[in-house]
DNA sequence: TGACGCTCACCACCCTTGTT
DNA sequence: AACAAGGGTGGTGAGCGTCA
């Protein structure tokens, strides 16, 4: 079965090494790699709806049960870990494949077009393989000396990103997908390395907050997957390719 | 031992979407 | 319409390790 995950990651490569780089406005310094992103999918020739800024994944691709999750990090700045808010990292959403984009670009003293100086494109099981418990956000009015304050417990998760977990992505554009992956490149790609990954012995069931201490304190349960491995393929194009390898680091 | 750089926790803020 | 929930970003300073 043909995915997009290969096209859209050539393009993104080739992106790179042209030198496309990004299209930041004063009155949304935020978007611009999201944008510069969509490009890429849709110069690969797909297509993908116009979504909102709220909506995850950030770019599910028509007809095609695949979707792109973008991460944006500017260069020096927070590269080993991102914000997930209230969507932990997962290798499917909604019926579809989630594969995560992180790209680090120039930071705001390259002015309105900063260059993407590198790209990885990871299947979310990489960041988390699933299982587990993850209860929605929940809140009740019941804080401060009225008791009319909305205590929103509000999850944020922060996941390491692949530039903490594997070595050699600085300068380079990288693609880690499952080693079952339903398709197999065309002729023009390079395996740089492959990674595993063992799930832990435990699962978080539970968590107490003690207010006057300011303390949490977890629960755990053994977790029924616990030595399962996730085995993963590293992938280039060989024009991005000079042959150097990717580990876990 | 002080300067420096890095990480990480925390803080601050923004805006959209969904629900009631 | 009001409110709750969800998705995001950048900045800062304490603490700590490294190195001259």
């Amino acid at each position: 079965m043909p995915t997009t995950a290969w096209e859209v990651f050539a393009n993104c490569e080739r992106a790179v090494l042209a030198g496309v780089p990004t299209h930041r406005t004063a009155d949304d310094k935020e978007f611009h790699f999201q944008r510069w992103v969509e490009q890429r999918i849709r110069e690969a020739g797909y297509e993908v709806p116009m979504t909102g800024r709220n909506t995850y994944p950030d770019f599910p691709v028509t007809g095609v049960a695949e979707s792109y999750e973008v991460k944006g990090i500017t260069v020096g700045s927070r590269e080993n870990d991102f914000d997930c808010n209230s969507a932990l990292p997962s290798g499917q959403h909604g019926g579809a494949n989630v594969l995560y984009v992180f790209g680090r670009y120039e930071g705001s003293a390259a002015g309105e077009n900063p260059n993407v100086l590198d790209i990885v494109i990871a299947h979310g099981s990489f960041l988390n393989a699933g299982g587990g418990y993850q209860a929605d956000n929940k809140s009740m009015r019941v804080l401060g000396s009225y008791g009319d304050i909305l205590l929103r417990d509000r999850k944020m998760y922060v996941s390491y990103t692949p530039y903490r977990l594997l070595t050699g992505l600085r300068e380079h554009c990288t693609l880690v997908l499952p080693q079952d992956w339903p398709d197999r490149p065309a002729a023009g790609w390079v395996q740089v390395g492959s990674a595993e990954r063992t799930e832990h012995n435990e699962v978080l069931v539970a968590y107490h907050a003690d207010l006057p201490a300011n303390t949490l304190t977890p629960t755990f349960e053994p977790n029924p997957n616990a030595g399962a491995t996730h085995h993963f393929e590293i992938w280039r194009t060989t024009e991005g390719d000079d042959g150097s390898v990717v580990t876990l680091a």
